[in-house]
DNA sequence: ATACTATCTTAGCCATGGCTAACTTTTTTC
DNA sequence: GAAAAAAGTTAGCCATGGCTAAGATAGTAT
């Protein structure tokens, strides 16, 4: 199981001062309901773009080898998601051959790998562990919006860096 | 071709420092993306409990309905997976009336209830908008690990301006 | 009591994202 | 240069999470 769903911090919250529990107008919980939803789609896409830039940067290539044996998945799916991508002209490949970046995937990728880095920082910079903060940054990376991630960089500018 | 040798291009002792876009090894990358497909399983449902919690507490009932007005889902994608939950031993039910959830479904209940909101306050103390923190709190609170949970707490306690 | 309305369920569709198994192509090795 | 290994693809399976349309049940008004 997951630690995020079956471990909780055992300190109390003073959460009956504030209103976080109570309940969202309707039409503001729908907003929230579908910002994840519209998260999760694109989720994936920016997972496999990002990791596939920085196998490109690292290692000069990137084959669907490398991206199942890091996804944790096997080649049949990243097969198949490539060809997601290729149709959503994300990547550019040949049968049998490394893949690239279209400039749209470029784009993206290069958009991923900036929010994922500011969200590392920041967790490193509050002083979350490194393993942690990495495995909890990958997920989320994506749900952090503009606003945020701009309070986080100026987080780990001021205060951060140990 | 494949050059699963050097991952960690080198030079840094410290990777806490400037590898923070350096490809991580293998394993531990496997372990970040196994994490995030995990959160995701129990994603939804906690999010339906957590809600049909909410309703019971704020509404005294909590009908199929509201769910799907709150959620911005049609009433039939509710049923299924409010069968789903039942079928999981988180919901209980009798056709065509309101829901209620066990006892298993109340402990992730509280459990998501109180981890949202420790999300929730810690983005506020933080400085980001009311607004922003709801959103990105609903979408950010299945990929907060248990110690990263702990030092938000923390620092909304010794910084927070509620 | 009947009819109307709101609520809930079921059936069947689609896309996504996993998998295994079987096959093809490319690369390596001898 | 042929055989073996590795890499990539395709086909077909499954569960999830959306949807619409149609039917069943419950609640409310007349």
């Amino acid at each position: 199981m997951n630690a995020s769903t079956s471990d909780f911090p055992t300190g109390s919250t003073r959460m009956s001062e504030q209103m976080s529990d109570a309940l969202p107008p309707s039409e503001q919980h729908v907003r929230q309901y579908a910002a994840v939803r519209n998260a999760h789609e694109t989720e994936l896409l920016e997972d496999y773009v990002e990791l596939i830039g920085d196998l490109l940067k690292y290692q000069g290539e990137a084959r669907s080898t490398d991206i199942a044996a890091r996804m944790g998945v096997s080649q049949a799916t990243v097969s198949k998601t490539v060809t997601r991508l290729k149709s959503q002209g994300l990547v550019d490949s040949q049968p049998y051959r490394s893949l690239f970046l279209t400039e749209k995937g470029e784009a993206m990728a290069e958009m991923a790998r900036r929010r994922h880095a500011i969200v590392l920082q920041f967790l490193r910079a509050l002083g979350v562990s490194d393993g942690t903060a990495r495995i909890d940054a990958e997920g989320m990376e994506h749900h952090v919006s503009r606003e945020t991630l701009e309070v986080m960089e100026r987080f780990t500018r001021e205060r951060g860096r140990d």
